[in-house]
DNA sequence: TCTATAATTGGAACTGGTTCCAGTATAGCA
DNA sequence: TGCTATACTGGAACCAGTTCCAATTATAGA
């Protein structure tokens, strides 16, 4: 079918290691047999096969990576800055998608076992102790991005800072009855998902500091999207001494409260305040207040961790945080105290 | 290193094909010999080489995917149908993300043939003829989405049809004056994007059809984004004759058309109508009035017409439509005549 | 002109699976 | 008991590259 390197050297009559080295750009050719190779190259339209090289090299030129319900805003954001890193490198990418604890077991025990890829970002999934055993010994490198396990390296940020950084804000607001919603806590488990439940304790550390009890109705926890979490925002609303002040573990969800206020006609930020965390996209369309986090970046630096990795698997373990940040929109207000 | 097949054969005690028939569950394999292999297996912790068994089977199980603008939320939708219809077929998936001219050339050029894939779906990049030809010099079985070119299967709708649908509805509202906002033309040529041009005709036909002479003046081009469209929405509705309503070539742009309805303090609908293309996912949050695609079903026809044309590479050339749709809602409205 | 050194070149061995053919063991049957 | 069909099993050959060592040729220097 296809020409193959042994064709070429035939035709060109030259040895196979030849055309290997033109194809490789050796410098140990001469000009002349150089030129005569390229020129058989193109007669017989070769094509070096991947697969070939990447058996004979041992290595795929690929790097994979497990991402949970890849088409929310803030998982495709930190795709892109991984994809960009990659295709600098010269790496191609192959994504997992999980929606459901079943693939997430099997892509994190199966995905590394295959020797796909050179490398491994998990987004936002944290591998239990038994996984991350099971990875290290497998041999293949891996980075976390949004999640985070003892001994493995990993890029995230300080989901139990930010969310004390949301909740003081409304503090200073003046509110003292502040919402919170969440992840729901059934998959958080079954994902084993972190951010949400951290954001979640932040919260509460924000309030126990400021001297206000968490209320325990105040906290309410649902399938992540944006529906969700309008129906918990209304349920938050109708209570009969109703928050202030609604913090949402994420933008999506964040979005759903402001669809709640919007069904109850509450306006926002007057009778009602609202604030997000990863600051996507549309964010900065709604005018939603929020806690921005730098989701390119992460993908970026993932990648730039993680080829180091490839190049020095022993390399001694690396942990970055990236920065946070509040931004202030139109969804908050400071109420009379 | 790691274990091989060899490993295997020999601390079992049996042939190389036995560990191979045990691996790929042939039947040819007695239930005693079987469990021995399988023991051996595990004590030895052998995983199968992917890359050799690619190799040797001379197949990926991967497939390509070569998007542009791939965080998009119209594209991140078909991906996900992709990455669905793939996983539940055992293909991986591997992602190509395009975002400059010159990338769309290398991708198209380089990817199949680098054999990485066994298939290759494009998403929204119609290959010029002689990139067609190339691609069908590698042999590489290709299927385009939301794409068309001569001799290429593929899945799109009729973005004609769906141009007229859209400006039909303003017009059927009373509305004369329609603007038109659209992907800048330079991208259209550079990428060979065509939707939003087609679109365009759609408009222009249907004003025509009902006696309306398309004016050069309400139809703009812009980088496709948010704050483009909102730059051009903002240059058309302070024209001396400004559109009633406007017709956008994406919900995205029309999200831009809304702010700059804001900026301006026009009220939506009843100072001036809007309406988008795609039906993301935040055009129900926003109320946006828009013709629905079916996304996610188009990646998951392409990566059935892909995997029908893998297996049967001379299948005759499918092509197919998926409906679209008017969705009605908050931004367009009845003006007097 | 001869030798030492450098520049090229050829091709065997190797990567780790799959496949297929030939060989062996076992069971069934006359 | 011998013969045959059937059930297993072993391993050579193969896939298409890379690498490395040995061989060859060219070049420089004496």
């Amino acid at each position: 079918m296809a020409a193959t390197i042994r064709d070429v050297a035939r035709v060109a009559g030259v040895g196979l290691g030849t055309v290997s080295r033109v194809i490789n750009n050796s410098p140990l050719v001469s000009q002349a047999t150089r030129q005569r190779v390229l020129d058989v190259i193109a007669e017989l339209r070769y094509n070096p096969s991947q697969i070939a090289r990447s058996f004979s090299l041992g290595k795929t030129l690929t790097v994979a990576t497990i991402a949970p319900f890849f088409t929310r805003p803030s998982v495709v954001e930190r795709l892109r800055g991984i994809e960009a890193a990659l295709a600098s490198g010269g790496y191609a990418l192959v994504v997992f998608n999980v929606e459901t604890p079943t693939r997430r077991d099997s892509c994190l025990r199966d995905v590394p076992r295959s020797q796909r890829a050179d490398g491994l970002l998990i987004i936002s999934l944290a591998p239990q102790p038994d996984e991350v055993l099971a990875l290290q010994e497998t041999g293949l490198p891996v980075v976390l991005i949004d999640a985070y396990a003892d001994s493995l390296p990993g890029v995230t940020i300080d989901d139990v800072a930010g969310g004390a950084l949301a909740t003081e804000y409304l503090i200073a607001l003046g509110h003292r009855r502040i919402g919170f919603i969440g992840d729901l806590i059934a998959d958080e488990m079954s994902f084993n998902f972190t951010s949400s439940r951290h954001r979640l304790e932040g919260y509460q550390q924000a309030l126990v500091a400021a001297g206000i009890p968490p209320r325990d109705e105040y906290q309410q926890h649902g399938l992540h999207g944006r529906y969700e979490a309008r129906v918990l925002a209304r349920d938050l609303l109708e209570l009969p001494e109703p928050p202030t002040a609604i913090f949402a573990a994420s933008d999506t969800q964040a979005m759903g409260v402001l669809e709640a206020a919007r069904d109850l006609e509450l306006a926002v930020p007057d009778q009602l305040s609202v604030i997000g965390f990863d600051d996507i996209d549309v964010a900065e369309y709604l005018g939603l207040t929020t806690i921005r986090q730098l989701l390119f970046e992460s993908g970026e630096r993932g990648v730039e961790l993680l080829l180091k990795r490839m190049a020095n698997p022993s390399a001694k373990l690396e942990r970055e945080y990236l920065p946070i940040e509040l931004i202030a929109r139109g969804t908050t207000r400071r109420i009379a105290g």
